[in-house]
DNA sequence: CGCCTTTGGGCAAACCTTTGCCTAAACCGA
DNA sequence: TCGGTTTAGGCAAAGGTTTGCCCAAAGGCG
């Protein structure tokens, strides 16, 4: 359209525009012309027609969760930051831990020509041939990056904090068996706790139950944990909403956070330091991980690793301590 | 490719399988053959090539100030529900209240040839031709629907609230300028009070400060109302992270919530129900809003509105009464 | 047998860029 | 004057669908 207003022709566009090589053999005073008229005609090339041919679209697929919720996006805002400065758009999808929802996304993504992924806590539906980054998720496929957090290291603050205070009788609420990162890091639990001489008791571990991604869960957990009978001076969450939940399950029983019971969550999320009490936690960077998880994708999409691709980026988390958590009361029973 | 191998014209197929009308001067077993080579090769057309025939792209673009708030995520898991049931994705773009990256989003959109917009909490930088509906933003441009809260009714609801339990001397927590509904609510709150026979005291009006989206401006919001001088029995929030954050100021300063100021807040996203205490507040039926949002936009995408587009779609608001509210001491000055 | 109408589907343009290859003119040196 | 090189950019294919228009063969009717 502007080649024809210059009676040009729009392959001579083109390779000025994009300042190809080819265009080195085109004077200067045309290249300015060029340049003119389409500032003067605010051109934009057609991103689907330029798509189709080059075969790729600069945009990459985002899987999380859930849109709204406190974890995964904060992941994403990382992401997103990442992305844009690479001049990057993404699709975003969240699939409610269902298999189906992936798959249909990852589908819609390869489909659309992405030119890759970042999932988010996401177990992939099947392998993909596209590049993709992985936040906490479990399976190793082949060639695929995931970053991780340093699950062995976040248990030993956690529970060397509570063994520091002096707390023995500690009660542990798992994540889903959904969630990708429940099971290493119960197993670094387990560990951190055997090695502190803690032993764990199997009546003071509940699990998150039902896919909703609010505080209910904990909340019906730590109900579960104060009937089973066993006492429990210390409790450790698998996330910052589950403690939020399992706080007010705590408190209607009676029970006065931190002074009957110490209570650590995990992520730091925002609302964590303004929680009443602020919460005790192991943070997790989840920004920095985003981030890192979207130039790892850019660099990969930019040129192929050479030959096996490091499997893993493991991160390492940050303990807070807040006022959720203090030594036990000398004898309670719960 | 699939004609190729049936030796048909990629005519032939794309009828039978878009189902076009001209489909049916093609007999069946015909479309039988194609249809079975389609599934058997699992066939997809490509995306782009058919958004670059067809002219759209089954695809709109999402702005929202931030990637990982509750607020706009709320709203955001209405419009995305809403979005992939009609068969449309979206890139999310988020501003931070930064009138280039709006700017920069529009264009970007166009360039990508979405079908339409949804703008969460933003001013649109300039008028676009696109199909745009918003969500709480104050501009009413030429042919673009506006969902917005009653602010009427929400201000009467929490005015109505505090005054019948006794509360004469109010503070307020006003949203930042940037914020599309702080105009206009705050208009609603001072006439509610006025009806409510309530005398807005200037020193006890504070505004919400910087550009983030944490708890940290309601906390010093709070600090400064304390600081005035002036004392106050009761405080409402801009929204629920504020409330939260003044919550927390107020207790460093010893004052209890209720007992000694008792605070409403505004959304009721989901850890209000959370807080210590349980955050009374009005709720914003925010993930419905996003929905009727999308909805929206599939509908006016498909078919332009007949002449005038109704300008606004009023939602109304909730009030849920929680633990963060009672009457006020006989007597107390802060 | 000749004409008309279905039947069955092909042709090619259009959507808009990008890019490998090519060429016509000009210029330059011998 | 002639051959070679540079200049300046054009040609056309390719990327994969969609769609208006067209046509050939077959069948039907008079």
């Amino acid at each position: 359209m502007i080649a024809d207003h210059l009676g040009l022709s729009a392959a001579a566009v083109s390779r000025v525009l994009n300042g190809a090589p080819a265009a080195k053999s085109i004077p200067k005073p045309t290249q300015d012309r060029i340049l003119a008229a389409a500032k003067q005609f605010n051109y934009r090339p057609n991103v689907l027609a330029r798509s189709l041919r080059r075969g790729h679209s600069m945009t990459v697929g985002v899987l999380l969760p859930e849109v709204s919720e406190g974890y995964a996006t904060l992941v994403l805002a990382g992401v997103e930051q990442a992305l844009l400065q690479a001049g990057y758009v993404f699709y975003l999808v969240s699939h409610h831990h269902q298999a189906e929802r992936v798959e249909n996304a990852q589908t819609m993504f390869v489909e659309r020509f992405v030119d890759g992924i970042v999932a988010i806590d996401t177990v992939l539906a099947r392998h993909t041939e596209l590049p993709t980054i992985t936040v906490s998720c479990p399976d190793e496929q082949e060639g695929m990056t995931n970053i991780v957090l340093n699950h062995r290291r976040a248990a030993e603050l956690a529970i060397d904090h509570l063994s520091g205070l002096g707390h023995r009788e500690i009660a542990f609420i798992k994540g889903q068996a959904f969630s990708s990162d429940t099971e290493p890091r119960w197993q670094a639990i387990r560990h951190a706790a055997s090695r502190a001489g803690i032993t764990v008791d199997p009546l003071l571990v509940a699990s998150l139950e039902g896919d909703s991604p609010t505080h209910e869960p904990g909340y019906f957990a730590a109900q579960r944990l104060l009937a089973s009978g066993s006492s429990f001076t210390a409790l450790f969450t698998f996330n910052d909403v589950s403690a939020i939940g399992a706080i007010r399950a705590l408190r209607e029983a009676g029970l006065r956070v931190p002074q009957d019971v110490s209570v650590v969550g995990f992520d730091d999320v925002q609302s964590a330091a303004f929680q009443n009490p602020g919460l005790t936690t192991v943070r997790q960077p989840l920004k920095t991980m985003g981030m890192l998880a979207a130039e790892t994708l850019v660099q990969r999409i930019a040129a192929p690793p050479e030959h096996p691709a490091p499997k893993q980026l493991v991160i390492d988390p940050e303990f807070v301590v807040r006022e959720s958590t203090c030594p036990p009361a000398p004898r309670r029973k719960t």
